[in-house]
DNA sequence: GGCCAGGCTATGG
DNA sequence: CCATAGCATGGC
């Protein structure tokens, strides 16, 4: 190991595999040696040990705040679970999946992900993401001599065809990619500045987008910006919140984000990913796409 | 082979 | 507000 390639974060209650695979990234790979995965421009591997998180570069790093922001190691634990006393569904759902924690994404990175995930299940993101980042992102050279693209700025993606984009298997999201990257590159949409303005202003911002509707947006207000109350309801979430508060009755969108803006407010977020955790672990899954080895 | 996937847009009640 | 077709692609 290098000088300056390895840290100890001695953070508990995190649950790295869980975090890592839950569906807010789609990059991390569990090698033999632990996750591998980009975070903006650096290479990094991840393991769970008995005292923390310890991580690994492939280029010397004297701040490692890059890497304790993208984990949100920092945010106190207890005081996130304290917030649902009388939630029988998530205490439930805390109980088998603890330590599953929210990241903090690259704004763009995030946004275009999810503008591919549409339709699509977990897997097929994955394949989708690593075809563009391997088409389009820059090379960087693990420690195994392996190599890794970073994942392709949004610059770049603006000088591409939208034909080029299909190429990586994105089909009808192709046009909403490259619109997206032109806004972030032509500098009418500044992603960094939304992250600096309320939850609805940045929200209304982005639904301006073609192709982003609630439920990207929420994501990237979520796993990109941190804002708390973010609820993206997509099927499985939307199944979760029938399931467990409505008995089962068909209620529709619109009111399943009302209910749970006004139960969760500023805890929405966590609420919604341990939902969405709980009901894709649950009995009754049978063709989904959860990841092999669980 | 049919159903479904971390949805959105357009159209018509 | 609600419902539905169409969109590309591929896992199961």
């Amino acid at each position: 190991l290098k000088p300056g390639c390895a840290i100890l974060l001695p953070v508990p209650d995190y649950d790295l595999g869980s975090t890592l695979e839950c569906g807010q990234a789609f990059r991390w790979r569990l090698s033999a040696n632990g996750w591998e995965g980009m975070i903006d421009h650096r290479w990094v591997r991840l393991r769970q040990l008995p005292t923390g998180l310890a991580a690994e570069t492939a280029v010397p790093v004297t701040d490692w705040n890059w890497l304790t922001h993208y984990l949100q190691t920092e945010i106190n634990y207890a005081a996130m679970l304290a917030q649902y006393p009388d939630d029988a569904p998530l205490q439930t759902a805390f109980q088998r999946h603890r330590g599953l924690r929210l990241l903090r994404q690259p704004a763009w990175e995030c946004l275009a992900s999810f503008i591919l995930s549409s339709t699509k299940q977990i897997v097929q993101i994955r394949q989708i993401i690593e075809l563009l980042c391997r088409r389009f992102g820059e090379p960087v050279t693990a420690p195994s001599a392996q190599t890794w693209w970073m994942f392709p700025s949004a610059a770049r993606l603006a000088q591409t065809t939208e034909s080029e984009l299909r190429a990586c298997k994105m089909g009808f999201r192709a046009r909403y990619l490259h619109a997206a990257a032109r806004a972030v590159a032509q500098g009418e949409l500044d992603l960094p500045a939304l992250g600096h303005q309320s939850c609805a202003a940045a929200r209304a911002r982005l639904l301006e987008l073609p192709g982003v509707g609630e439920k990207i947006a929420d994501c990237v207000l979520l796993f990109a910006f941190g804002f708390p109350e973010a609820f993206p309801i997509d099927v499985w979430v939307a199944r979760a919140l029938r399931q467990f508060y409505f008995r089962g009755r068909n209620v529709s969108l619109p009111h399943l984000r009302a209910f749970a803006a006004a139960r969760w407010r500023s805890g929405g977020g966590y609420a919604q990913q341990y939902l969405f955790h709980h009901i894709r672990h649950s009995a009754g899954k049978t063709a989904d796409s959860l990841p092999a080895g669980h």
